[in-house]
RNA sequence: GGGACCGUAGCUCAGUGGUAGAGCAUCUGCCUUUUAAGCAGAGGGUCGGUGGUUCGAGACCACCCGGUCUCACCA
């Protein structure tokens, strides 16, 4: 707080002024007996002198922000905000008594009042509650950015000097929930698509579990991870990129359906789709296979939908996505072939690099070991942007995770013969459901194999000792997990913070984040 | 991390090298159904920071701080 500010050391010397007249301007309580939303709602006008006469001794408690004073002499408007909404304040003189209403012209936008009145309709038409006592509950000296509303004949509203620097709004989440109309209501929304997702999952019977945010080992994801220590262990910890591994061992030991809210943090760029710290659901089912994965997905994210806007369609930008089940399903290889007519599978690794290039398709060198991950690259260039409307792209180059059960079609015998082939790809039972470009999450059948899981988990260390720096490292506790015995399974992860964004046309994920992450000033 | 752009009053913004501006907010006066209330007046600034060019810099240059968009990395 600035010293010199004149407009907080005039909001001192009131506020010194109000203790003087012996009034506390930090009482500790208020009874409210209603909120603005449902005094207006349920406001019906009086018809004759009677009526009018008998709602003054209907007195309703209603306590609030003042959001905007209009003083005239000897009568007051104000808007106060609650809750649910806004409501005008009318306070006059004579009825209030001259100390009261003095004490009243004290008081600055931004304040807390408890006002205690009747409800009565203006001359201009407002539905307005007519002070018969108030109580300061709060002064603000911190001033307020001062938004005017107005609305025109056609009942439009016009935002004025709207508090628009998305760095202060960041920075002062607070401020902006309070002068920024749209924004709770985002975040409303979100809470309502969390609750959503947890019902739906709930239903299906998947239970609620918890598992670490600090591992001694980071895995379950393709990410580099933030690094913390602990003093009296004195070891190097992590913050946990993914829950999938735990959520495995919980499988493991016999839950068949588990699920968790996690907030994931990944030491990675930010950009409006990414967050350091983002929310994740994971659900892991035993018994069941990538497609039961795709039915529930896409019935949580339909049926969020649906708690949040009231039907399955919403509108993002100037696209109307609708997540109506059931969604389109596409190999990843089809996918290739409608964009590009490739057949990737009859071609050489040599071929599809060469594609690449004469194409102007960038790709990392370092992958050009594998032709999986050329497959996959060439399938995030080209095909990502045309997928708009919600899709399950499925069955990923086995190169592109560990975690992951190759296709049942394969024998044992194919399965050896194709992994000394570096020009055969083996396909793994994964999908990714797209929405507006977005990867919206991730999904396998899981792999339990505990001779092949070892397998692939070391040779991707191998790769992250060849430069690839979002590998991760060996966990042997897991291996010894699947060793024991995993049932048939297959998981999700879901990209709350990106539904949400969908679901609220937010255009950035700092809007979908109460407290962003944001440089010190 | 790279590139482009932005930072002026509490808020929203003008200001293309020659005395620092407007609206709202604030303060004073008037105003007892106003509503972007109104009318009359007043105060309010290290122009993000540090250097430099210049007789003179809010403006031009360099660096730094913070942000937005975008690319890279990723979900």
């Amino acid at each position: 707080m600035s010293e010199q500010n004149e407009l907080i050391k005039r909001r001192l010397e009131e506020l010194e002024k109000i203790r003087e007249l012996g009034i506390n301007p930090y009482p500790h309580r208020f009874d409210i007996t209603s909120d603005s939303a449902g005094l207006i709602k349920n406001f019906k006008d009086a018809e004759t002198d009677e009526e009018k006469e008998a709602r003054k001794s209907e007195l309703h408690s209603v306590a609030g922000r003042i959001m905007a004073v209009r003083k005239m002499g000897k009568a007051t408007f104000c808007h106060i905000k609650d809750e649910t909404g806004k409501i005008q304040i009318y306070i006059k003189k004579d009825e209030i008594g001259d100390t009261a209403y003095d004490v009243f012209r004290l008081l600055d936008i931004g304040d807390i009042i408890g006002v205690k009145g009747y409800l009565f309709r203006t001359k201009t038409g407002e539905i307005s509650l007519h002070a018969v006592s108030y109580e300061l509950l709060t002064k603000s000296i911190h001033p307020l950015p001062v938004v005017k509303e107005e609305v025109t004949e056609s009942g439009e509203k016009i935002i004025h000097d709207a508090f628009a620097d998305v760095e202060l709004r960041y920075r002062q989440r607070y401020i902006d929930l309070i002068v920024n109309e749209n924004v709770k209501e985002t975040f409303v929304k979100r809470t309502k698509i969390i609750q959503s997702i947890k019902r739906t999952l709930e239903k299906h019977d998947f239970f609620e579990v918890e598992t670490p945010t600090l591992q001694s080992l980071y895995g379950g994801a393709n990410a580099q991870p933030f690094v913390t220590h602990h003093n009296s262990l004195d070891i190097d910890l992590y913050l946990r990129i993914s829950n999938e591994l735990f959520l495995k061992r919980l499988i493991v030991g016999g839950f068949n359906r588990v699920y968790e809210f996690v907030r994931d943090f990944r030491n990675e760029g930010i950009d409006r789709t990414h967050n350091p710290e983002f929310t994740q659901v994971e659900w892991y089912q035993a018994y069941g296979d990538y497609s039961d994965s795709m039915n529930m997905f896409e019935e949580v994210v339909e049926q969020a939908c649906i708690d949040a806007n009231g039907s399955t369609k919403a509108v993002y930008g100037d696209t109307e996505l609708d997540f109506k089940r059931p969604w389109k399903r596409l190999k990843m290889t089809d996918a290739v072939f409608e964009k590009t007519g490739l057949k990737v599978n009859e071609m050489k690794k040599q071929e599809i690099i060469d594609y690449m290039k004469d194409n102007g398709i960038e790709f990392d060198p370092k992958i050009s070991h594998s032709k999986g991950l050329l497959i996959a690259n060439l399938f995030e260039e080209t095909c990502e942007e045309d997928l708009i409307q919600p899709v399950f792209i499925h069955d990923f180059p086995i190169d592109t995770t560990p975690l992951c059960k190759p296709l049942r079609e394969y024998s044992m015998k194919q399965l050896e013969e194709m992994s000394k082939d570096p020009e055969q790809v083996i396909y793994v039972e994964r999908f990714e459901p797209y929405i507006y470009k977005w990867e919206m999450g991730n999904s396998y059948t899981e792999l339990n194999d505990p001779i092949l899981q070892r397998k692939l988990l070391e040779e991707q260390v191998e790769r992250g000792r060849a430069g690839e720096k979002e590998t991760h490292p060996l966990d042997e506790d897991f291996l010894k997990a699947i060793e024991v015995g995993m049932p048939p399974a297959t998981g999700v992860g879901l990209g709350v913070d990106r539904l949400v964004m969908l679901l609220t046309n937010s255009q950035s994920i700092r809007d979908v984040i109460f407290f962003p992450l944001m440089r010190p000033l």
